[in-house]
DNA sequence: CGTCCTCGAGGTCA
DNA sequence: CTCGAGGACG
């Protein structure tokens, strides 16, 4: 096998490098793994470092940062045109009340105004001054009269040119744009931080904010992050003119001929209303995008119009930024509840500044535990970020600083000594805290809500209100006496009508008798959920018989170990439980025993030996009618994609189980397809 | 020992 | 729906 000469490899590195470069941006999707981009470029720095006679200026292992020693802070330079933020408007009303100021101040009637739109990136604005076509200088937004000189830290981004490509550069050039970091590499990337105990950000924006800050430019980091351009600010030919350019769209069609990033959603519409669709798009497109956006910016295309328009005091008036609902929002941290859960576990709870978050309002975010809270050292008074995990539970992400400066801070959070509900002292478990008392109020109200939730005998009309009322009056003060409901007692409480007293007490009347899987989820024994509790019912039958197997018997089951086996018979063999379970008896609980045979039955489905995994929400089905149905036909519906996941049915809105699946290459059926299977094998 | 999987916990709103 | 912790298993 003939080598090719150091000189042709090289050649060749670089090119495809480029090329790559190119597919990258354009598609905004890479045409190879970051790894293999990584290793090209890890070839082409071998080879040149081992041929400094072919080096060149215009190699792609020139964007990396040079290494200098670093001075003692980032040194600062005036922005020749100010570098100010855009106005950010929330509703469409605003929006067309701009257009409407804007069509005011042009005098143009009813004619409707032409605008550049395009996705407002989430990541931190730059400026790039070019010379005679040569990169000479990048300054960060800083205030927005002065900027940080991140010359070297630019310099190590892919697609940020050297120099500027074409043979008529102007003389002076300056482009303004957004670096960002687009979604994947961010998880690449943070997946390496936490592996090297290195600082986690908490998003792709918190992230390049960080690295641009670092005096020493962090090339590794540097190379994943991109520049997106969006303005031209400055052109002037050799007499220190401006160059005659009509419009933004023009003056953008320069930036991507100069060698910069295309964007693909960038586009020229006509009127407001178009705007306004633009954004319903977008926002659609959201997830779906490499990047991460936080709405629309639309800038008057024709820039003789920029100059009538001219600024206010903050922002230019040729332009809005059209924000998309929230998903991460600041707030105030107000304080830290405690919470005790039905084992007894004590949750951390933030208490917030109302905020707006994807269209709700959020009051509390959890903290996990005190680890949690200790690591990113929040305390109450604090600003905190926050966001919706999945879109749906509130958590705080970490504390921000406060722009204020350094305050006077509240004393770091403590986990209390006691339970802050039945004062029991408190005990500490690896990460977690807990109340040790069986009969704590808090333990009683969970435990009663568990055992009445829709996972365990689904008591309709026991909800989380009616059994904190029922636990307060004294009504339920042990399981067992949610069997025994009164009609006479609970119409003494308010809310109680005849009607809904008898819905209860007949609902707790047919749970007697629920599927035993369903009763042994109930019970509450610690490390027994749903799948353990369908292992249980189908190996041993009745609940006698779980109540009497011994250890051996229990660890003989799939899925059940010491660990489990111990609180398994723990739980049976505590004189209170075992009271309880005496009295549950003589109340009439007759779990429904399960049918040994309903694993053969398993085995011969169509789907035997599969395992599926559903995410998002089908239209025509729920979430449990879907695992039933799988269920029935033999397969094993698990919470989570794995190798051995055989397929995933993936409804709307699916999220990180999908991108799981795909990255794993295991099958995703959409829904229609999913309806198929099943009407193939039903 | 590493990988897979289950448990448990935590918002708001209709 | 998601995450971390930790149990089960090969």
């Amino acid at each position: 096998m003939t080598r090719p000469s150091p000189h042709r490899r090289i050649e060749e590195l670089r090119s495809e490098i480029r090329a790559h470069d190119r597919r990258y941006y354009e598609l905004g999707r890479p045409s190879i793994s970051d790894d293999e981009y990584d290793r090209l470029f890890r070839e082409l720095r071998e080879l040149e470092d081992a041929h400094p006679e072919l080096r060149s200026e215009d190699s792609p292992t020139r964007r990396v940062g040079s290494g200098l020693p670093a001075g003692s802070a980032i040194p600062t330079h005036p922005h020749a045109v100010p570098m100010l933020s855009i106005d950010s408007l929330f509703g469409a009303d605003e929006v067309r009340e701009f257009d409407a100021r804007v069509r005011k101040a042009l005098h143009v009637g009813e004619e409707p105004v032409e605008y550049l739109v395009e996705p407002k990136y989430d990541g931190v604005s730059a400026a790039l001054i070019y010379e005679d076509g040569r990169l000479v200088r990048a300054l960060s937004r800083g205030d927005g009269t002065r900027g940080e000189d991140i010359t070297r830290h630019l310099l190590g981004i892919r697609h940020v040119p050297v120099s500027l490509a074409g043979i008529d550069v102007p003389p002076l050039v300056e482009v303004r744009g957004e670096v960002i970091l687009a979604k994947h590499s961010f998880e690449h990337f943070r997946k390496l931080r936490a592996a090297e105990g290195g600082q986690v950000f908490a998003n792709p924006r918190n992230t390049v904010a960080g690295l641009l800050k670092r005096l020493e430019p962090d090339p590794q980091a540097l190379q994943r992050m991109e520049f997106l351009p969006w303005w031209l600010a400055r052109c002037k030919d050799e007499q220190g003119e401006d160059v005659a350019i009509a419009t933004l769209e023009e003056a953008m069609a320069r930036v991507v001929g100069w060698g910069f990033a295309k964007l693909a959603r960038r586009k020229l519409v006509r009127g407001i209303d178009a705007i306004v669709a633009e954004h319903a798009e977008l926002e659609a497109l959201r997830d779906e995008e490499p990047y991460e956006m936080d709405g629309l910016v639309a800038k008057v295309n024709a820039l003789a119009l920029h100059a009538r328009l001219g600024f206010t005091a903050r922002s230019p008036r040729w332009a809005l930024a059209f924000k998309f609902t929230a998903r991460q929002a600041t707030t105030t941290l107000q304080g830290i509840e405690v919470q005790v859960g039905r084992t007894g576990r004590l949750t951390p709870r933030a208490v917030l500044e109302p905020v707006l978050l994807s269209g709700v309002t959020v009051r509390h975010a959890t903290l996990h535990n005190l680890a949690y809270v200790a690591e990113r050292d929040i305390r109450v008074g604090d600003r905190v970020l926050i966001e919706r995990a999945g879109d749906v539970i509130p958590k705080v992400l970490q504390r921000v600083d406060d722009e204020r400066g350094e305050r006077e801070r509240a004393a770091a959070f403590a986990m209390p000594s006691q339970c802050p509900v039945c004062s029991a002292a408190v005990e500490v478990h690896g990460e977690h805290h807990y109340c040790p008392n069986p009969d704590c109020p808090a333990q009683l109200r969970w435990g009663v809500v568990h055992l009445a939730s829709r996972s365990a005998l689904d008591i309709e009309g026991l909800g989380e209100k009616s059994v904190d009322q029922l636990v307060q009056a004294g009504v339920i003060t042990k399981f067992s006496d949610v069997f025994e409901l009164r009609a006479e007692r609970l119409a003494e409480l308010d809310g109680w009508g005849e009607k809904s007293a008898m819905q209860v007490i007949e609902a707790a009347e047919r749970a007697k008798t629920r599927d035993l899987a369903r009763w042994i989820v109930a019970l509450g024994i610690p490390e027994v959920g749903s799948a353990t509790a369908d292992a249980l019912a189908t190996e041993l039958g009745t609940l006698e018989a779980v109540a009497n197997a011994d250890r051996e018997r229990l660890t003989s089951i799939h899925g059940i170990g010491d660990e489990m086996a111990s609180e398994i018979r723990a739980w049976f063999e505590s004189p209170a439980k075992q009271a309880l379970m005496a009295k549950l008896a003589e109340l009439g609980v007759r779990p429904t025993a399960r049918a040994l045979r309903a694993r053969e039955g398993a085995a011969a489905g169509q789907l035997a030996g599969k395992t599926v995994v559903l995410t998002g929400t089908l239209s025509s089905l729920t979430r449990e009618e879907a695992t039933e149905k799988l269920r029935a036909l033999g397969a094993k519906v698990a919470g989570s994609v794995s190798s051995k996941t055989s397929f995933v049915v993936a409804g709307d809105a699916a999220g990180t189980k999908l991108e799981k699946a795909e990255k794993l290459g295991i099958p995703v059926l959409d829904e229609a397809a999913f309806r198929a299977l099943l009407d193939a094998s039903g």
